[in-house]
RNA sequence: CGGGGCGUAGCGCAGCUUGGUUAGCGCGCCUGCUUUGGGAGCAGGAGGUCCCGGGUUCGAAUCCCGGCGCCCCGACCA
């Protein structure tokens, strides 16, 4: 079906096959400070997408959008010592701004916990301004020793929920339920992006949470990607910045927070675990462009029944994209795939004289002819069809490539290809910091049935590890 | 910060070992014609501080010294 050579093999070259598609697509480009990137049209247009998803669902929780500054005093992140200690390797600082020195040097935020609590102190007073559940989208800026375009830069976009809570039960409830019903129901449904849900070890936790659930996912050459996380942080940012409130009974009480957040890493989750070798594969629900229709030849008729087409679709509310058949045939259909459209229309003179249309799907290459006037009725069903074949596809990948064993030799043998299961019990520290030696780590604990445990304390865990991006 | 590699046209590279006409090639770009059912062909054309600074030399992309930058592999991380 695909052209090979436009790209390198992923068999033979799995980062390079994801630079080529990063460039090809004309996803985004790096940034002339080292570890920026520039975001292109196309790439930003998948993540206004996952925007408007993830956005819809926080909102469904009863989350409001606010803004903080970029800004962060620097004496702001001395106040929780976990906090400073994790993040100061990778922060940037202003000590020099309006041509002079500055009294206090500005931290340009890495997250937001200590800003934000800040201003919760200030606004909560009472019972009855709780839960506070806030949420912004915003650019952060971690100083990564390794940068890689949209899967680790030095600045990134996301978005960061903060909320305050009167007790813990409710701030843990929250956790969870934003790592439910935003994060896993966008990934299952949107990105069609199976994961493991579980919690972190004490070792990989967010600095300064007290528990830290995450969402990880398999890419296509077996390594893992956290793809979202949610943080119960306890009572240590409010003890740190005074977030207390008046109880019903009227006494002081400290409050519970959570944070949680989802970045463009997003989009280097969704090139490499949907990807092949003819480029990026985009699920239906995902796609700012659901259906492109080709012209094959640039004439009036052609082009008159491409337009005719994609009326009918948008009026069945697809998002479509005609391609006048300016160019080289071959060559726009390359490019199409490259950008992982998931349906692409062809309309061409030959086919045209017997009232019929092709319509290829992406993920299987699989041509149908259809009647002209057959298409706005016959894509949604297609389009949905894609969704959950590409999503079944991903599925068994994590399945098939995750290894049930028993001891920590096996699991680093297991994960040169994939992930391993195993006791949590069979790990502890000792275990940890041996696998860490081959790069691989505990990506998850989780329950025996795959729910997400309370604690890393409960009894009988199972943790997944692997190697990771 | 440790280990490797690379800076020559927008991108990817050759040339450097052994200094010497006008610094090449592929892709891309522009113009024209023919094309268009799987990365089109032909013809013409535009485009260069050879990373920077210094040195050696009649002469430096090439040799020497110093600097800067970038990429890859590790430690850190959404």
């Amino acid at each position: 079906m695909a052209s090979p050579s436009v790209l390198t093999p992923q068999a033979e070259d799995f980062p390079r096959w994801y630079q080529d598609v990063v460039a090809k697509a004309e996803m985004a480009d790096n940034g002339p400070v080292r570890g920026t990137m520039v975001i292109r049209p196309y790439g930003y247009a998948i993540w206004e997408r996952m925007q408007a998803e993830m956005d819809a669902r926080i909102k469904e929780t009863g989350a409001q959008n606010a803004y903080f500054p970029l800004f962060i005093p620097e004496s702001y992140f001395h106040r929780e010592a976990e906090h400073v200690e994790g993040f100061s390797p990778e922060l940037a600082v202003v000590t020099f701004a309006g041509g002079e020195e500055l009294a206090e040097p500005i931290v340009v935020r890495p997250t937001s916990e200590t800003v934000i609590g800040e201003f919760m102190a200030k606004w909560i007073q009472s019972y009855r301004d709780l839960p506070l559940l806030l949420n912004q989208w915003s650019n952060v800026v971690r100083w990564e020793l390794r940068p890689r375009l949209f899967l680790r830069s030095s600045e990134f976009l996301w978005q960061e929920g903060h909320t305050a809570h009167a007790t813990y039960a409710d701030a843990a409830g929250y956790a969870l339920r934003i790592h439910l019903e935003v994060y896993n129901d966008f990934l299952e449904k949107v990105l069609a992006v199976p994961t493991y849900l579980g919690i972190k070890p004490p070792s990989e936790r967010f600095a300064g949470a007290i528990n830290t659930m995450t969402a990880e996912g398999m890419m296509r050459d077996g390594k893992a990607l956290q793809m979202a996380t949610s943080h119960e942080l306890g009572q240590n940012f409010a003890k740190a910045f005074d977030v207390y409130y008046q109880s019903e009974e009227g006494q002081a009480a400290l409050c519970w927070t959570t944070s949680w957040g989802a970045s463009t890493r997003l989009v280097g989750g969704l090139i490499m675990a949907h990807g092949d070798d003819a480029g990026l594969v985009v699920p239906p629900n995902l796609a700012p462009i659901q259906v492109v229709v080709v012209a094959v030849r640039d004439e009036p008729e052609v082009n008159g029944a491409c337009e005719k087409v994609a009326a009918a679709l948008k009026a069945s509310g697809v998002r479509v994209q005609v391609d006048r058949g300016r160019g080289s045939f071959g060559r726009r259909v390359t490019d199409w795939e490259i950008k992982g459209v998931p349906i692409r229309v062809e309309v061409g003179p030959r086919d045209l004289a017997q009232g019929l249309v092709s319509l290829v799907r992406r993920d299987d290459g699989a041509k149908v002819q259809v009647g002209v006037d057959a298409v706005a009725s016959e894509v949604p069903g297609m389009l949905a069809a894609m969704q959950s074949d590409i999503f079944d596809g991903a599925r068994k990948r994590l399945l098939d490539s995750t290894f049930d064993v028993a001891n920590v030799a096996e699991a680093m043998e297991a994960a040169t290809t994939g992930f391993a299961r195993l006791p949590w019990s069979a790990v502890g520290e000792a275990g940890e910091a041996q696998l860490k030696t081959e790069a691989i780590t505990v990506r998850c604990l989780q329950r025996k049935d795959g729910s997400i445990p309370v604690s890393d304390t409960e009894d009988g865990l199972d943790c997944i590890v692997a190697k990771s991006y």
